[in-house]
DNA sequence: GCTGTTCGATACACCGGTGTATCGGATACG
DNA sequence: CGTATCCGATACACCGGTGTATCGAACAGC
């Protein structure tokens, strides 16, 4: 690729960090619909000028912003899951997960105009599948791998069927957490969720006889929708 | 309420319908961030000065116009589960529910945006999430009232946690759909997932042993993700 | 049909934001 | 330390969209 012409350029990578930051920072309170180009550049303490020498347009900036959190968050969930050995502790991976994926509602905020745009241009659309697709992936491996012929899932098909599930548990469990803003109450709806479709059978092995109460929270944690 | 200085005003129905009916569309389209009220007007054959008569502002349209089709849906889906007797059949329920929600993409596209937009305004979400608890209370309703003390859902608690299951369920959906657009997937995918929560224990009274194979439909519905 | 009222079209002033061209100061390198 | 280069600030022209004021035409009631 192209990466001769460029000198190093030092400072020029600290000012279009501070741009991407201070962007999230607007995007997040603001809603990337609702952002100016000048309102960036205010936020990160620059005029436009430095935009326009870093940047061509806004969307090129919302897509760089994205790409980096994006892959942030695939690596920690990735590190997440990869995290004690074969033998799969299905409850203290969704924990493990959960805290990750559910910690900056910021995040969530702009991933979800991210959503919005994606819905209406193929090209982005193909960007988020992408990412969505790597997270379903690491999820089905660690299932597959972990448990191997024991305690297989439920009604849902394969290791990539359970996947699956995941991932749309955890983006409905998003969905009310944008309207609540109550990320400890979308965390344990989130592991309760999972746990009732990964282990969803009250008898695991054939040895316990009682079920385990640790597994269900019992009731709704606490002031949910409303 | 103040019904009394207005005539009876009856072209002034139809443009506003007419408005509204174009604004829809342009929304769906383009995205509410992304739509000026020119558009709007030109999409629906008029000029501003019609806009400025029946609104006062774009998001006050906006507002009018998610409330009118969210109320629509409402209503659909609660018929859709008043229908047949107090025995629950929960796979129909299940079709006839799936049917009436995942029927028009626009109108996911639109509530989207929506909720984009709740998230970030208390007063909307407080909107949005009465119209979630009005689903919500359905479905739970149906749910305790048909199969009484038979066979209840799973780890989920009450018939409460397993409506708000439902809704995450259906809104995990829907993010999905938003990206790759295949509905008749979705609606495979959201009743496999329904049937997972709902009549998930391959156990239900410590009666039967072997689980029920026409309970899990398998395999995924073909081409998901990607 | 006539008339008073209402509705929507047209015209205008205005503003926020954009993109570009230019310039002065900072930075890297010899 | 000198200098060529890069980067970000400033200024300017411009445009799309907004909101308002005004006017002609359609409409309801008699």
């Amino acid at each position: 690729m192209d990466d001769g012409a460029r000198r190093v350029t030092r400072r020029r990578v600290r000012t279009r960090a501070r741009l991407l930051d201070a962007a999230f920072a607007v995007f997040a309170a603001k809603g990337f619909g609702r952002v100016s180009i000048e309102e960036v550049c205010e936020a990160a303490g620059f005029s436009r000028g430095a935009f326009y020498s870093n940047f061509t347009t806004l969307d090129e900036l919302f897509f760089a912003l994205y790409q980096e959190r994006a892959d942030l968050i695939a690596r920690q969930v990735a590190d997440a899951l990869a995290q004690d050995g074969p033998g799969l502790d299905v409850p203290a991976a969704v924990d493990r997960v959960t805290e990750v994926l559910l910690l900056d509602v910021d995040w969530l905020l702009v991933k979800t105009d991210f959503l919005v745009r994606a819905a209406r241009e193929p090209a982005v659309a193909r960007s988020l599948l992408d990412h969505r697709a790597l997270l379903r992936r690491a999820v089905a491996d660690r299932l597959a791998r972990a448990q191997g012929p024991t305690p297989l899932p439920a009604a849902l098909g394969d290791a990539e069927g359970a996947a699956r599930a995941v991932v749309a548990a955890y983006d409905g469990v998003t969905t009310q957490l944008l309207l609540d803003k109550d990320v400890e109450a979308a965390r344990a709806w989130l592991k309760q969720l999972l746990t009732a479709l990964l282990a969803a059978p009250p008898v695991p092995p054939p040895d316990t006889q009682a079920q385990d109460p640790a597994q269900a929270p019992a009731h709704a944690p606490s002031t949910h929708g409303r």
